[in-house]
DNA sequence: ACGCAGACCTGTACGC
DNA sequence: TGCGTACAGGTCTGCG
């Protein structure tokens, strides 16, 4: 579910609730989450809560110095969500923090949500570019593309340069960048990956300030829902006129995923 | 290097 | 009501 707004808001959300909370005990429901085997946790403080591309990382200290990250990664309908009753059983329950006050609780339905232990800073996202950094300029865009004839669409969704991108923001920036899914991203010229550039730091600036998106899954940290599912220009919308020009949404799959647009004003 | 299929899971929507 | 199919915000592996 969750791309790069959404887990910011979790992540925001987190942080102001969480931090300081020290660890009494995680009990880990779904064996799913044991691929990597959790560090004794006990009296350890949650010192910090951040987002790190799609992953939320707790920062977790012992003596004041910090001994491991948790990146959870919540895939498709992974959530976290604080709760007062430490007792409470929810649907889908999977793992849950018992807290000094209250507990975290994380929640996921299709089970594709992963439990990641760090014990270094550094092993957290190694090469990622935040495309919110401001390193992310056209020049380096232009740089981490190559020479990839993949089609643009395509290529946003891999994490290994860019990191934060998904299926929905994907098609949302490239219709705000007047790009067309299929180009092929090596041919972009220069003007374009301006607008690319610009397109993404926008589009991702407006859903982080809407909190993001909300499809039946998704959820903040309070239960509070995004907003940013009314200002989608194309992601779901096939049959449906373009907000931008008298065209019409299509969908189309790429790389076996839905990619929305309109080829009336994307080039 | 790339695209593609299938896998991992569970749930919902829709057509018959 | 029930059954089958398609689809879902993510990512990995194996094959060609």
């Amino acid at each position: 579910m969750p791309e790069l707004p959404e887990v910011e808001t979790v992540a925001r959300q987190l942080s102001a609730r969480v931090e300081g909370r020290v660890i009494r005990r995680l009990t880990i429901l779904d064996d799913l989450l044991r691929r990597e085997t959790p560090p004794p946790l006990a009296g350890a403080v949650i010192s910090s809560v951040f987002r790190a591309g799609k992953q939320v990382i707790f920062e977790l200290t012992h003596d004041r110095r910090p001994q491991w990250w948790l990146a959870v990664h919540l895939r498709m309908t992974g959530r976290l969500l604080v709760h007062e009753n430490p007792r409470v059983s929810i649907p889908h329950l999977r793992a849950r923090f018992r807290l000094d006050q209250g507990s975290l609780l994380f929640v996921d339905t299709r089970r594709f949500g992963t439990f990641g232990w760090r014990e270094r800073h550094e092993d957290i996202l190694p090469n990622a570019v935040e495309p919110l950094s401001r390193r992310l300029t056209p020049r380096r865009f232009r740089q981490l593309i190559g020479n990839s004839r993949s089609p643009i669409k395509t290529w946003l969704l891999r994490q290994d340069r860019l990191v934060g991108l998904g299926n929905i923001y994907a098609s949302e920036i490239l219709h705000e960048a007047h790009i067309a899914p299929q180009r092929h991203a090596c041919d972009l010229d220069d003007e374009e990956i301006a607008n690319l550039t610009r397109a993404t730091k926008k589009i991702l600036r407006r859903a982080i300030r809407n909190c993001g998106t909300t499809f039946s899954d998704f959820q903040d940290a309070d239960g509070v829902e995004g907003s940013y599912q009314n200002y989608l220009f194309v992601y779901g919308r096939d049959g449906e006129g373009c907000r931008r020009c008298d065209g019409t949404i299509e969908r189309e799959v790429q790389q076996q995923r839905s990619t929305f647009y309109c080829r009336r004003c994307q080039h």
